[in-house]
DNA sequence: TTAGTGCATGTTCCG
DNA sequence: GGAACATGCACTAAC
């Protein structure tokens, strides 16, 4: 792309010069992970508004005032339009007084840059062989982290994390957000002090442009894209094939690979991209949680795992935003353990999480971390490491206050989100009860395997979140068994089998398949579905969400007659009822008002045995085995509870005895 | 005695 | 096989 013809400003750089235009930037602007910085495309320095970054001798806006004397604090050098802060657990010394200052507190935004004292004999410029470390020494702009989903492609680089030594201090080797987004054919990157940026043309080939983007979204890359919504093609290796639309970004975090390619968002799903996770809003009131994968290269090696994937709905990002411009972008979600939940106050983070989301410590007692619930209060939590395995285990501290005020217990669920442009971190929450199947309790993809586009959303229930407004019944069942999560195998079990320890009869009920799933949805009263096909599945469309019926056995009379068999929930009679009868989960004859004779249980059943054995062997085998199921769970149901009265009576004979 | 802290250990899961 | 993670447990501090 040839550059824009307006020119009105200059290249910071004063071996420069050259003039460069202003917006529109299409083609102009450099994503560095959350921040834009402009390339002149004659020396290749970053230039932006902001001050001239003596370390890389590019413009940078990395930089503020010492809070001692007032002078200006030397700087990292990613430009950022929104943050003036940097992160350094340890202060950023000012040059002139040499004064540490600490930015946590002030931070509006999470920082941008990686830092380099002016004072410090490691300068890069001194010492360019250090610079790579100190690079990777220096504080890890988490906030660019926007997020291995909108950008994802690039955290397999970001997660290739090495530990080295430095001066005695362990030192990640991650890169800095402009060197995790440049092309990695940057071969002066590191030879001098200067920051030496390849020209922009260079980006320009689709080729030679952003590496780790282009392996991903080398679709994005292509100056061809029409500015609309564009599928992307299939990308089996996610298991993920729900179709979705790229959307642009809102406030310039999103979408930008290049710097050529702005898709516009189609109208009508502007603004709810988030992160890589899009969320559509086709329509006021319907909310759809997206499949919460990131669109991203999975296959990378340390992609998060799919149980850390977001899910948060619309509703619950518009909560969090409540009616201001910021965006909400997920950045992962944990299931609470029992631990987590505890009194001990420890959360446990996913490493990777922590070391992508999370600012970089390196020191065990890491550093203060201010987080605020989706009620917008406040909470200060530290997070810190302990040492483990040669590795790390990264854990929030403090951290019950907030667990008990939202009143979260084990098995819930722990959002974490970053609030853009401010930088926010934010802790949001599912109850277990209300949560969608998490891919903690579900590992993603295997769980919908065969369902593909809508339908796997169909299938998914993650799409049955309590704010869905709107259901689908997937006629076709393409169904998988939805895979609980494993337990450990001894009492030292965790979290998940102590908060979720599920009776045996209920487990039973939960290993229905998806294909049994469906069959157990009812199209909610009085709304007539209307039928669409999405890619090759006929969906039954519903105003209302769907309702979970009773199992039942439908069948043909000798008269032609179409009836459904269901059984009492009580005396367990099979009842014969008419096919649109829509019956509660819990069904008894009581309320069979179809049939009088036989609305009371002491009414004789209409099949005899042979019947209802013929009548089950006809039934498909998974309806068979689950109402055989269900019979064996009422009476182990009833059997517990025999249990249950004789434990209680020992236990009464004892205290009186 | 209880609560808090830091590390060790065992299990699970992924590459 | 090794990394990640849940949690057990020893040790220390506070009450």
């Amino acid at each position: 792309m040839s550059a824009p013809a307006v020119p009105s400003k200059s290249c910071y750089n004063p071996q420069c010069k050259e003039l460069k235009p202003e917006p529109p930037r299409k083609g102009w602007r450099l994503r560095n992970g959350d921040y834009y910085a402009e390339l002149c495309d004659r020396c290749a320095s970053l230039y932006e508004e902001g001050r001239f970054c003596e370390t890389f001798h590019s413009k940078a806006s990395g930089w503020r005032d010492c809070e001692s004397c007032g002078k200006q604090v030397h700087c990292g050098c990613i430009v950022s339009a929104h943050s003036f802060t940097l992160l350094d657990p340890g202060g950023i010394e000012c040059v002139t007084c040499n004064r540490k200052n600490i930015l946590l507190t002030t931070s509006p935004a999470w920082p941008t840059s990686i830092l380099f004292h002016a004072s410090s004999p490691d300068r890069p410029k001194d010492h360019p062989t250090k610079l790579n470390q100190l690079v990777g020494s220096g504080p890890v702009p988490w906030q660019q982290a926007p997020s291995l989903f909108n950008s994802c492609i690039s955290r397999p680089d970001l997660q290739s994390i090495s530990s080295y030594e430095v001066d005695g201090s362990v030192i990640s080797d991650r890169l800095m957000p402009h060197e995790r987004y440049m092309p990695m054919d940057f071969p002066e990157r590191h030879t001098n002090g200067n920051m030496k940026h390849v020209p922009i043309e260079k980006f320009e080939n689709g080729n030679s442009g952003l590496k780790i983007e282009e392996r991903q979204n080398s679709f994005m890359n292509n100056s061809q894209q029409p500015a609309s919504l564009k599928e992307e093609p299939s990308t089996p290796q996610f298991g993920l094939n729900t179709a979705y639309a790229f959307t642009n970004e809102t406030n310039g975090h999103l979408g930008v690979t290049g710097p050529h390619f702005r898709p516009a968002p189609p109208p009508t799903m502007a603004k709810h991209f988030y992160g890589n996770m899009l969320y559509e809003i086709n329509s006021p009131g319907e909310n759809h949680i997206r499949n919460g994968r990131p669109r991203g290269d999975l296959r990378g090696k340390n992609q998060l795992l799919p149980r850390y994937w977001p899910r948060i709905t619309d509703q619950e990002l518009q909560q969090i935003s409540g009616e201001s411009n910021s965006v909400i972008t997920p950045l992962f979600e944990k299931m609470l353990s029992a631990s987590d939940a505890g009194k001990i106050g420890r959360l446990v983070l996913p490493k990777k999480c922590a070391e992508a989301y999370f600012p970089q410590i390196s020191q065990p007692e890491g550093l203060p971390l201010k987080v605020q619930d989706a009620k917008g209060s406040e909470w200060t939590f530290q997070f810190r490491f302990w040492p483990n395995n040669n590795s790390r285990m990264y854990v929030l501290e403090g951290v019950t206050p907030c667990i008990q005020s939202m009143q979260l217990q084990a098995g819930d669920i722990v959002t974490f989100s970053r609030l853009e442009p401010e930088g926010k971190l934010i802790m949001g929450f599912r109850k277990a009860s209300t949560a969608p199947p998490s891919d903690q309790e579900n590992e993603a993809g295997k769980a919908f395997n065969g369902v593909s586009g809508p339908a796997g959303e169909a299938a998914d229930p993650s799409s049955w979140s309590k704010t869905d407004k709107s259901g689908y019944v997937a006629k076709d069942g393409h169904g998988a068994k939805a895979s609980l999560p494993r337990k450990r195998k001894n009492n030292t079990v965790g979290s998940r089998s102590k908060r979720l320890r599920i009776d045996q009869e209920d487990l039973i009920e939960l290993k229905l398949t998806w294909q049994e799933a469906q069959g157990l949805l009812r199209p909610p009263p009085n709304h007539a579905p209307s039928v669409v096909v999405i890619e090759g599945f006929e969906f039954e469309e519903y105003e209302d969400a769907p309702v979970l019926g009773k199992p039942t056995i439908f069948a043909i009379e000798n008269g032609g007659e179409h009836i459904q068999w269901v059984q009492c929930e009580d005396c367990l009679k099979w009842r014969k009822l008419p096919t649109d009868s829509l019956l509660p989960s819990k069904w008894t004859c009581a309320e069979n008002k179809w049939d009088r004779e036989r609305s009371s249980c002491s009414a004789a059943q209409e099949l005899t045995s042979e019947e209802l054995e013929d009548l089950l062997g006809s039934s498909n085998t998974g309806s068979k085995i689950l109402l055989e199921e269900v019979f064996f769970a009422q009476q182990r149901k009833k059997f517990i509870w025999i249990c249950c009265g004789y434990i209680f009576f020992g236990l009464v004979l004892i205290c009186q005895s």
